[in-house]
DNA sequence: TTGAAAGCGCTAACAT
DNA sequence: ATGTTAGCGCTTTCAA
């Protein structure tokens, strides 16, 4: 190591004040001399070597369990990318393309590279299968949970989100609302319908008696099912949508109704969707999924800037907008 | 090494067989007793050791010059991805924050580390500086140029998509096209715009005569836009947005005025944008700007699996779909 | 308060 | 033709 014979020393205290290693007493004289050196050098050490020394890569592997990165994981990503950054650690991304057995191999690979830590992530919120190898370094999951919960997991809470949806438009008045979900055997859908109908119920209202339809989340399903809602004759006052997607295909097929949102039906979106939700006019109100915080949260248990928990469970809140208001009728029309 | 000591050999003849390096002659009885001793052991190869000694680190970096993860990001990483993951080689997703000076240090940390190659990437299409320190390992931009021209890019064509898209409107029998632009700035709004009027210009009409008005990628300055094109009393039979969430805004304009789509107006987008374009009713006609491809074509310049070249200007097809018809009127209602 | 020496796990240049 | 030794750049005992 040319710093330590320039600065005529050995390559260990150059180590020593580099790393500031705690125990070692460096006299502050030998301290700039080795750091003037470094300076006059423009020495960086080898990171790889360093790593490869030490056993870690300051690097976190996030890992999408998942065919697609979509605009979750863009979010989720930026959130932990911040956090990982700030503690001077890389993101590592990579994907299992859904597969099991991928997820095997791509763990063990990980591992032999010493990747320090990993978020294990799915998109549409599930219950996933974690290899067993991922236990012997931090590992928290994103978005997804296993059976036996031998992971700490960071998951939105969908059905506070769903109630307090609900709630807002029963405080604007409502009394008839519709719910078109997303598709049905989803978690989070199932999870907002129960917080739709705690909410109706606690409201003193029977939720057998409010329509619900289960879409897709797809913006078509939204526009089909509205449709339908209006073909019916019995339209509601407001439209709970299973996301931003299938709200804006609602309000595209009330729109060609010649129904005006939110003077004739105030409608609902879920996920506050970048660049749709708030852009959309009007503007729709909706829940939303906090993806980012998650990301960032998953990350900072990770560096253990907070404590690890069993289960995170993410606040989603209502943001009202220009789409929903007080009804101006009663239902039916 | 116990591989080494079980099967009786040196560590470096494990090394030999197990990456079947060129020009050594093992004999088939040893080979057998390596293998036989890595898998009765669960021998993995310590990547981080190989990559140390290798000054290699199979991992290409991702860098995010940009504030976020977009859509645009995602997707680009998707088809980054793919390809380095064919080729054994993890991607490292970093993001500078848009600044210079975090890009020297980002790159300069990423050099530390071995990282192999660089995908230097920007959101909006622009010029960008990228530090000199990236010219020590293979390097590519992606959507994005020097003004220098010193490392190979990725492109979208948007001029060609611009003309194409305008063609497609002429050839259904439109005459008085307006088009909504995107923000005025970018570099992508203009080779649309030349796009656009050189195909005027080819079927023999005035560009001047033809409406174009700017707004800002965002869907309500399509909204906007729109209505102020309804009030004016000057409706043109066709019209082409800036992007997909700018066409969404038009609809819905178009929509709320009673005006249909396409019987009345047909509209275009730009984007083909992921869960949007083709879900929202009527599906929209839109240029598809093959981000996935745009990355996979980076990633494979970078493995070498495709020579580099100076610049790769990737066509945007035009994707015709249930929001643009035959014009059903002369324009001006 | 500092330095010498050993060695992480692997592979490229050397012996045999 | 087959196999071994030396050493990558760093950190970490341990001795001075």
């Amino acid at each position: 190591m040319d710093v330590a014979r320039l600065a005529g020393v050995s390559p260990a205290v150059v180590s020593f004040v580099l790393n500031q290693t705690p125990g070692q007493t460096i006299s502050h004289e030998t301290r700039e001399r080795v750091l003037h050196a470094v300076a006059e050098l423009g020495y960086r050490p080898n990171r790889a070597a360093q790593g490869f020394r030490r056993g870690t890569s300051a690097t976190i592997a996030f890992i999408n369990h998942d065919a697609d990165f979509g605009e979750f994981a863009a979010a989720a990503i930026k959130g932990a990318h911040e956090t990982s950054n700030r503690h001077g650690s890389l993101l590592l991304l990579v994907s299992t393309g859904g597969s099991n057995r991928q997820a095997e191999e791509l763990i063990a690979d990980l591992l032999d590279r010493q990747t320090d830590a990993l978020i294990f992530s799915a998109v549409g919120t599930k219950a996933v299968t974690v290899p067993e190898a991922a236990h012997r370094v931090p590992t928290i999951l994103l978005n997804c949970y296993t059976a036996k919960d031998d992971f700490p997991a960071v998951l939105p809470d969908e059905e506070r989100g769903g109630r307090e949806a609900t709630q807002a438009l029963l405080d604007l008045g409502h009394r008839e609302i519709a719910f078109l979900t997303g598709r049905a055997s989803q978690w989070a859908t199932k999870a907002r319908l129960r917080g739709f109908r705690d909410a109706l119920q606690a409201a003193g209202l029977n939720p057998a008696d409010s329509t619900v339809r289960a879409g897709n989340y797809h913006a078509d399903s939204g526009y089909d099912l509205t449709k339908e809602l209006v073909r019916s004759g019995a339209l509601p006052t407001a439209i709970m949508c299973g996301n931003d997607r299938m709200a804006v295909g609602a309000m595209l097929a009330l729109f060609e109704a010649g129904i005006r949102v939110p003077e004739d039906v105030s409608v609902m979106g879920y996920d506050d969707q970048f660049q749709l939700a708030a852009e959309v006019r009007p503007a729709l109100s909706t829940v939303r999924l906090p993806y980012d915080v998650m990301g960032q949260l998953a990350a900072e248990q990770l560096v253990d800037e907070v404590p690890r928990t069993r289960r995170t469970m993410v606040h989603c809140p209502v943001i009202l907008r220009a789409s929903t208001a007080a009804p101006s009728r009663t239902a039916g029309r």
